[in-house]
RNA sequence: GGCGCCAUCGCCAAGUGGUAAGGCAGAGGCCUGCAAAGCCUUUAUCCCCGGUUCGAAUCCGGGUGGCGCCUCCA
């Protein structure tokens, strides 16, 4: 089987060949740290985290970096709003991206620099470009003039007639071409600023990924990616300034991932109509917006609302449920069944082939969850069986299940802890209280009225439990207590 | 205006040439004292019109509708 990836720069999918397998190097933009993350960030991270995660997966030895943007217009604008320092308004930022990126599941990266720790490679770059007539400077600013690096408007397949014709900017007469971006913005009085051969200034926003990723992953990348968002102009840029100064190709696997929308628009600052993470978060539970960020191809577009988190509960719960069952079903040291046999071999034989097949094909997380799906009728299966039969499941189908989930979950970033998130996932929410406490207590009366058939007394006491915010389920292992959603 | 993407069951969503995965919701059945959970069964010919092909949701052309980029943006 062989990973196909889907290149923005060839528009196609491409078998993956990294240049010097099996290292991969990989790398990711990440955030500009002036304010929360919002839904649209935790897709990419959670996209890009499973493309590193199944890369590894499938052998390969991957160096994933992810740089933060520590200096920058935005930065500046709101530290002077709130009067802040901008550094330490960027670290504040970093912090609670590093915080809800993880309530997610997102792993670390393997180096995550920080452009202002790359301040000597970005002006080392910028001299290079100067020197080489690629770049030109104004008054302390230094642009790059697109016009010199043929192939510009590759990734985005768009020529500068195009752009030109396009173009909104305002137009700066210092510049040759008013689409040359700058490399070196020179500093006003009170911005923050560093030294540079042009005067003081401060890096444009581009050249950044460029220095970072050549002075940490060398030249070329095997895969750089982003939002879809990025590949104009930030992409294009990048590789202008990265194949003009080192010579070579920057890059060989160009990937993006599709939008988070709102009513099918995409959600954005400029468009306010965005959602942090952590708004999120106080609603829903963070495997869940994880589980649904990854319902859909990474390419397409994701509709975000709370019809669609509710549903996405739904189906998490499933596998929970799962989970739940086979954490207290007993085990039996004996030989499998047939039907244990069978479910164990399906999730060998189809299931996991297939879900290898999914991912290979760049990187289908929704066709791979979906096939995960199929292994709930064979499983639960079992489990109804051993319950009819009242007795435990084989320890050899046990751990075989297990092992299956661990394997998948390592790749998705799901279904960590095993079988005991099934039975934590429905005690959750309500904590250790005297409720919980007074519940288990009426849940064990209520074995009693039922033992006694006792009916109504059994159906009042599941009432009152049912006033505690429980609902009770009556399993051959006893009872169970759900906390119930509201 | 330029460039590009998308349109599959009520809803969500896989599927890039060979006769439509999966989930949610709904319906029926089984299990259950009743429930809950679970199991089984059940629901599409793929926006419209042409074309290529033995054969197309999948390729080409046109149309309609939606979205994105061209300015900071994951």
């Amino acid at each position: 089987m062989t990973l196909r990836v889907y290149n923005t720069l060839s528009g196609k999918k491409e078998e993956f060949k990294p240049l010097s397998p099996p290292k991969v190097g990989m790398y990711a933009c990440g955030v500009t740290v002036y304010d929360y993350c919002h839904i649209g960030h935790a897709r990419a991270a959670v996209a890009f985290d499973v493309i590193a995660r199944y890369l590894r997966f499938a052998g390969y030895d991957v160096t994933y970096v992810r740089n933060y943007t520590d200096i920058d217009d935005k930065i500046i604008n709101r530290s002077n709003e709130q009067g802040v320092h901008w550094k330490e308004l960027a670290e504040t930022f970093i912090e609670a991206h590093d915080t809800d990126m993880g309530a997610l599941g997102v792993q670390r990266a393997d180096v995550e620099p920080r452009a202002t720790d790359y301040m000597a490679q970005i002006i080392a770059i910028v001299k290079v470009l100067v020197d080489k007539g690629f770049a030109y400077e104004v008054d302390g600013d230094v642009y790059f003039e697109v016009e010199k690096f043929h192939g510009y408007g590759k990734l985005s397949k768009r020529n500068l007639d195009d752009l030109q014709a396009g173009a909104r900017v305002d137009v700066d007469e210092r510049k040759v071409n008013p689409l040359d971006f700058a490399l070196w913005k020179s500093s006003k009085p009170g911005e923050p600023e560093w030294d540079s051969p042009w005067g003081k200034g401060r890096p444009g926003w581009h050249i950044e990924c460029s220095a970072m990723s050549a002075e940490i992953l060398g030249q070329p990348l095997d895969i750089h990616g982003g939002g879809k968002d990025l590949i104009f102009p930030h992409h294009e840029n990048e590789i202008a300034q990265s194949e003009a100064a080192g010579g070579g190709e920057f890059v060989r696997y160009w990937i993006h991932n599709g939008f988070v929308n709102i009513d099918s628009e995409k959600m954005s600052k400029s468009l306010g109509n965005f959602f942090t993470i952590r708004e999120v978060l106080e609603k829903y539970r963070p495997e869940v917006v994880r589980f649904f960020l990854l319902s859909t191809h990474y390419r397409s577009p994701l509709d975000f609302s709370d019809k669609a988190l509710t549903e996405a509960t739904a189906r998490y719960e499933r596998f929970m449920n799962l989970f739940a069952r086979v954490h207290r079903m007993g085990t039996e040291d004996r030989d499998l069944d047939e039907i244990e046999i069978k479910s164990k071999n399906f999730l060998s034989q189809e299931i996991e082939p297939h879900f290898r097949e999914a991912m290979d094909d760049d990187f289908n997380t929704a066709a791979a969850i979906g096939h995960l799906f199929t292994a709930l009728g064979p499983l639960n299966g079992v489990l109804d069986s051993a319950d009819s039969d009242g007795r435990g499941v084989a320890k050899g189908w046990k751990e075989a299940v297990d092992s299956f989930f661990l394997e998948i979950g390592q790749v998705l970033g799901f279904f960590d802890g095993g079988f005991a998130v099934g039975e934590a996932w429905f005690s959750a929410g309500t904590g250790d209280d005297e409720s919980k406490i007074k519940a288990q207590a009426m849940a064990e009366e209520r074995v009693e009225a039922r033992n006694n058939k006792d009916w109504a007394k059994a159906d009042e006491l599941r009432d009152a439990i049912a006033e505690l915010g429980y609902t009770v389920q009556d399993t051959p292992q006893g009872p169970v207590l759900i906390a119930k959603k509201d």
